[in-house]
Order: structure tokens, then sequence, then C-alpha cells
DNA sequence: CTCGATGCAAAAATTTTGCAAATGT
DNA sequence: ACATTTGCAAAATTTTTGCATCGAG
């Protein structure tokens, strides 16, 4: 499809893996998603289909699409992990209220980030880093406890 | 007993709470605590002593004593919560192929957050930061899969 | 007294796994 | 052909909850 498509099938090729029907149905999907998605998720939407895929095949590819650096885990939310694809990097705050999510990027964090670890010898693969708060709208109102989850 | 004791009283009799026996054995036990602790850590650890405390009870307490700021939710391992005392601030770097965990503190990505949420109108509370990747140790070895988990 | 806290076991919820059958290369 | 993958259901884990009883204030 795109060169992401090409990325997983070259990854899967070197280490002797398949490329199934499945997994091309999983990448799709998660191609097809804007934000972030679960694997619980993943299932429903899969479900859909005509062709389905299963719960464990969904929980097995994931940490695949995770190691040829398709998609993270970006943060957990109700006992699972969300994912989002790897696209530009970002962190999140995460308001504790409302739920709304609040992706930034500061680069001279990650400059800071790359340089500590250079000081300790240390190899970054991933790092992730999540901010929790109260963001601008439930301070205002400070009744921030009803709202639904706002984009 | 110190002041972190009594910080945990004040924060229970405001909210109305009552102080047991059971809160006293497992705030004892997380004082005791050097470094990273999990639920199911305590709840051994509390087996011990003559009286006892459920396991209901410390993973309904773990959530007053964050409450109360004594102590934070680290990092993830292998599907629990790692607590531990917050004393002074400061994040980790985790070793994937040897579990090391590595602390560390850098002024300067503490006050580029703060400013960042300023920007956002976001008011932080706690935030979390996680770095993984390849330890010294194991970049050396290049073999540090057998190793065990260093302290 | 009264309401919160505890303990137990059962329940939830998420993720993993064993195994036979199916499929990719 | 042969090793990998899938699906299913069962299992393993971690965390939560209902409810009767207990205990702090």
């Amino acid at each position: 499809m795109d060169e992401t498509d090409d990325g997983v099938r070259n990854y899967l090729y070197g280490k002797k893996l398949q490329w199934t029907a499945q997994r091309e149905l999983i990448l799709q999907e998660v191609l097809r998603s804007r934000g972030h998605f679960d694997a619980e998720e993943l299932v429903a939407r899969l479900r859909g289909g005509s062709r389905k895929v299963s719960r464990a095949t969904v929980y097995r590819t994931l940490p695949r699409l995770r190691e040829c650096g398709l998609i993270r885990e970006a943060f957990r939310r109700d006992g699972r992990w969300q994912y989002e694809r790897i696209r530009g990097h970002h962190d999140h705050m995460l308001c504790i209220r409302c739920g709304r999510i609040i992706e930034f990027k500061e680069d001279e964090i990650e400059r800071l980030q790359d340089e500590v670890c250079c000081r300790y010898g240390f190899k970054p693969l991933e790092h992730r880093m999540g901010i929790q708060g109260i963001c601008r709208e439930c301070q205002r109102t400070d009744e921030g406890a009803e709202n639904g989850h706002p984009a």
C-alpha cells in the first residue's frame, strides 16, 4: 500500500516471519486509526469485516508492530495500553477530570533526554512522558467531573 | 512516628477517614521500602507479621497513600505498577535487557515541563517519564539477556 | 451509635498460552 | 514439506467488588 506497509513486510521478512491475511487486516486497521487505540478496540473493529481476526491474534500482533517501529504504547488508561502510530514523536498531558489528552512536543526536552542518556552510557530506544493534571477547561468550570471525553 | 506519618493522618482526618491498624501497618511497610515496590510485594511482606492485612485492603490503601502525596506510581513492570515514595522527584531509565533501573533528575527538563504546561493552561499534578533502552553494561557484553536484575 | 474499613471469596478485566488445524513461503 | 500462525477456549494475572462483620471516633 504505502511505505509503512513495506516497512512491516521487510521487518517480518528479515525475521523469517510470515505475512498473513490477519496481519494485513490488523495493519490496515491500525493505519486507519486517527489517534489512540487499544487492543480491545481493534478486536471490536475487526469483528465487523467479512474475515475476522481473533483476539489472540491481535494481542500477538501488536507487539510485532511495535518491534518494527510502527506503533508504540503511548500511555495507560483504564487498565489497558493506548497505542498510537509513531509519526512525529510527542508526549502527553492527561486531564484527570475530563480525560482529555493534550499532545505536545518540546524539542529542548527531547534533546536533554538524549544528553542525560549519553551521560549514563544508556542507549535510548523509546521513551514515554505523561503529565497528569487538570486542563484549562476543567479549571474554569471546576465541575469538569461530569464531562465526557471531549476530543 | 515522623512527619510523614502525620501527613497521612492529617490527610485522612481532613477527609473524615479513619486511622486503622491496617493502614498503620501498610504505612510502616511503605516507609521501610528502599526503592520500588508493588501491591503484591506489600501483601507478601505483610503476611509475615502477627496481625495480617488482606490483599483487598492493600489495594484499597495504596491509592489513598497516593492521594496524600506519599507515594506515586513510578512505572509499570510485568503488568503491575511499581510504586515508590515521593521524596526527591526523579525519572527512570529501564534497561530492556537486564531490567536495571537508573534514576535521574534533570532540573532543566522539569522546568521545561512546567513551561509547556503553563503554555497550555494545564495544571500539572504529577508526571512520569520513562526511557527504555539498553544500559551501558548490556551494551558491553551484548549478552545482557541472561542477567538477573542487578540492583 | 454510626459510618467507614476490613476480610473473604467471588467477580472482572486484561493478557497469555496449549494445542490442533490452517496457511504462508 | 515445514515452520509459522491462527483460533478457540482455558488459564493466568492483576485488580475490583459485594456483603457481612468489625472497629474508630
